[in-house]
DNA sequence: ACCTGAACACCGTTCAAGT
DNA sequence: ACCTGAACACCGTTCAAGT
């Protein structure tokens, strides 16, 4: 790590600061309607100081897409110290994916926004080389799933960790992005939402042939137990089958 | 049916046009600038009339989403001509998915924006409802290639129709997202593009144990057939394994 | 009944002037 | 070197006046 200047902590800081102010817009007003104008009127700095920050709004947005892959890096780690069945490490690691969409819906959205088109392209290149970098920690969490499982003879059929790492990335995203923008669409409202992950990740991963299969596994008996291990690492009430007493 | 009155057609058609000059702006300058404000000087109508048609900048994206879908189903309608396993019918429905997000990117990333938050909350009740028809007919289509399937007892696992289509759709519509909005993202630029859906669409159907199996047929091969069948039924290039001569 | 375009509020972005 | 806020262009939306 590079020492950084008193000059560089403060400017560093104020980002920070500015990002926190945007998040609460965010969570009051929805993504649609954050607005540099607002920001700057909720921050003690001047247009022209958001603008040394952001390059645009579209930078300013990639910032909080940062923020938010960076907490659902944070939550990834804690599903590597799940203990089990490799298979249920890797439930672990879309069980954090899916937790975080719960915890943090706005900023989860950022994440789906932050990949629509032109956003990347009004954003710095600097912010860029950041996303870019937290993309391929995020790669590298799920290949070094898969690496082990080929590794240790987990899986029968003959693939590569490349697909393997898209395919499942794909599904996580497909459905917690589903779930979460079309919640009252047909296609989902008839489904029962907390275990919607688990049914298709499940499915994906039969077809890997990802062993223990899921009819030799009870793997909903999993989801519960790495849910509990979440509560007890984050606090976080799981969004788990059973109601809670309110 | 019901009877339209000339009026209605006129307004109809009026809206047809609009919605044309809006793809064109779309098409030249991509989807974020699309504006009434530019919609209005393109067209020879005034902002009141544009207004008249659209209740908000989101009513218009709302629209050009309608716009897609109804093409998209049309080609939904093709693949079900496609003759062969009933597994490789439902592969051409996911071709022809692909194939939209091909042929016109553009309206295929309106259709991701269509269900972004803050669209939907502006758009009218009227469209909303036209939205959600559409919808549904995409998911009838899936819905009875499942059906089909398991009656015939092509799928081992037991599963349910509303399970197995919001997998599929959930999985076709992650891996395309992906694939076109973060192209240039490490997890996709190190696969093979023509047949990303293909592979991940496979693992799915396999995981759900859909006869035949993967490796007990040459999906790849019925994928090329299908790319044929649309291409003598569209006279669209597919991008597939083979460069063109150019 | 439908159309027009002026008017208003709000937003993104820039930059000359100030410290 | 960094900050300020006025200024400009552009956009969404409304509505009184016109046909």
């Amino acid at each position: 790590m590079t020492e950084l200047t008193k000059a560089e902590q403060k400017r560093l800081a104020r980002e920070e600061e500015l990002l926190d102010l945007a998040i609460d817009i965010l969570a009051e007003q929805g993504l649609n309607s954050l607005t540099l104008e607002k920001l700057t009127a909720r921050s003690p700095y001047s247009k022209g100081t958001i603008y040394n920050h952001f390059c645009s709004k579209e930078d300013c947005v990639s910032a909080l897409c940062c923020r938010a892959m960076s907490s659902m890096l944070a939550l990834f780690a804690l599903a590597f110290r799940f203990e089990g069945e490799l298979r249920e490490q890797a439930l672990a690691l879309h069980f954090a994916h899916q937790l975080y969409s719960q915890i943090n819906p706005t900023l989860f959205q950022v994440v789906l926004v932050g990949k629509a088109p032109g956003v990347r392209e009004n954003t710095s290149d600097k912010r860029n080389a950041v996303l870019d970098e937290l993309e391929e920690r995020v790669n590298n969490a799920s290949d070094s799933m898969f690496r082990q499982a080929l590794e240790q003879g987990k899986i029968s059929r003959p693939v590569t960790v490349e697909t393997l790492t898209f395919a499942s990335w794909a599904m996580s995203f497909g459905s917690l992005a589903l779930a979460h923008s079309a919640a009252d669409a047909t296609a989902i409202s008839r489904l029962e939402s907390s275990s919607l992950l688990l049914n298709n990740i499940s499915l994906l991963l039969d077809g890997m042939g990802w062993q223990p299969l899921s009819y030799e596994w009870d793997y909903n008996a999993s989801w519960q137990r790495i849910a509990q291990h979440f509560q007890q690492l984050t606090g976080h009430q799981p969004t788990i089958n059973q109601p809670s007493e309110n």
